[in-house]
DNA sequence: CCCTTTTCACCTAGGTGGTAAGAT
DNA sequence: ATCTTACCACCTAGGTGAAAAGGG
């Protein structure tokens, strides 16, 4: 089993990854967490999720001056660790291997009380993305093999930091380029974003 | 195993259930086909679908003197008997049971060279929707009972006439009043509507 | 002062019937 | 004359960042 994490644009970004309560509780990650994932036996059962370590024991805050993010004291209390499964769960391995799977209706909050099953981060703090694959099995006591029916992927590269508000103009004006939803704010063609933004 | 149909108002229409080429190239049917299920084995797994069948060998047209359908000679050439799956399908009988199964995802066309996998019908003919039931059956010789695995049902009340337009103002009406996405075209409360057309 | 919440206009995406033009 | 198609405004439903207001 071999997975490759498929959006190469991560290491830009310090996300708006958090927040609100109603009506706009909660906000998807953009950009998608996606994996092409190799040598799934294809006629099995598999349950695909994700779920979200803090890097660090820290909190940060972002200085305007320097443009960097500096260590702002000790975490926060951890919020719940929840997990979000692909809503194609489960699902047979020829299916998941078929196409770059997407993790486009996973979605972030920083509201403690949410009752609608999304991931809960702090703002201001660092997280690493995790991704798991685990195989259906179809043996009566399948739960002795638990351990070895599950894999763990983590993709350095995907470690975000949470914001309810983007500190950088920069990351702001990549999310409008790139997110359809976002196209109201746009300026000009986003095909000559990377030219007139260097 | 039994199946209950849940929308009370089939007898009131004859469906705009047909049309056109793209951008709009099919449409959903409303109302939508909902049933309720009972008697399923809630651990097995199900197949639910969908197919309709010409009600007779006509080709009907409206008078609009009488307010009503009339012969107007033979059925054209039959369409490709396409099915619909339920899109949850494969599911297991306790989530099929837990709540009303809705069709909503079913798109009918007269597009004869429609490659979405929608149903193909004739406009201007009578059609009987039909409503499956497929055991998943887990036997290596599964094959040996598809005929024991297969239940029909059908519910005379949602015979339809398909057309390309509505052909009786009171029709288009309630098409109006009773779906959101008509709402545009409504001169006032939905909620008055059965007092107020009587 | 720094961060969070609320409300908003503006998008994406797609399902309606009206209407006028097209087809037979 | 009758039926079908193309295009449209107008909805539903929901995802954006901006800006202003709120909170410690």
């Amino acid at each position: 089993l071999n997975v490759s994490q498929q959006n190469a644009c991560w290491h830009l970004y310090l996300c708006k990854y958090a927040l609100f309560s109603p009506p706009q509780k909660s906000m998807r990650m953009f950009p998608t967490f996606q994996v092409k994932i190799f040598g799934m036996d294809p006629m099995a059962d598999y349950m695909l999720l994700m779920d979200f370590l803090p890097v660090d024991d820290k909190r940060y805050r972002y200085a305007f001056h320097s443009s960097s993010w500096l260590v702002a004291g000790k975490a926060d209390p951890a919020t719940p660790g929840r997990v979000h499964y692909h809503p194609d769960s489960p699902a047979k391995g020829a299916q998941w291997m078929k196409q770059i799977v997407s993790f486009d209706k996973l979605k972030l909050t920083n509201n403690l009380l949410d009752d609608n099953g999304h991931i809960i981060l702090n703002s201001m703090h660092r997280y690493q993305p995790r991704f798991h694959v685990v195989y259906v099995d179809p043996r009566k006591d399948s739960e002795k093999y638990a351990e070895e029916n599950y894999k763990t992927f983590v993709f350095e590269e995907t470690r975000f930091t949470a914001v309810t508000a983007y500190q950088n103009h920069r990351i702001t004006q990549l999310k409008i380029a790139s997110n359809p939803f976002a196209k109201g704010f746009r300026d000009c063609d986003p095909e000559d974003w990377p030219r007139n933004h260097r």
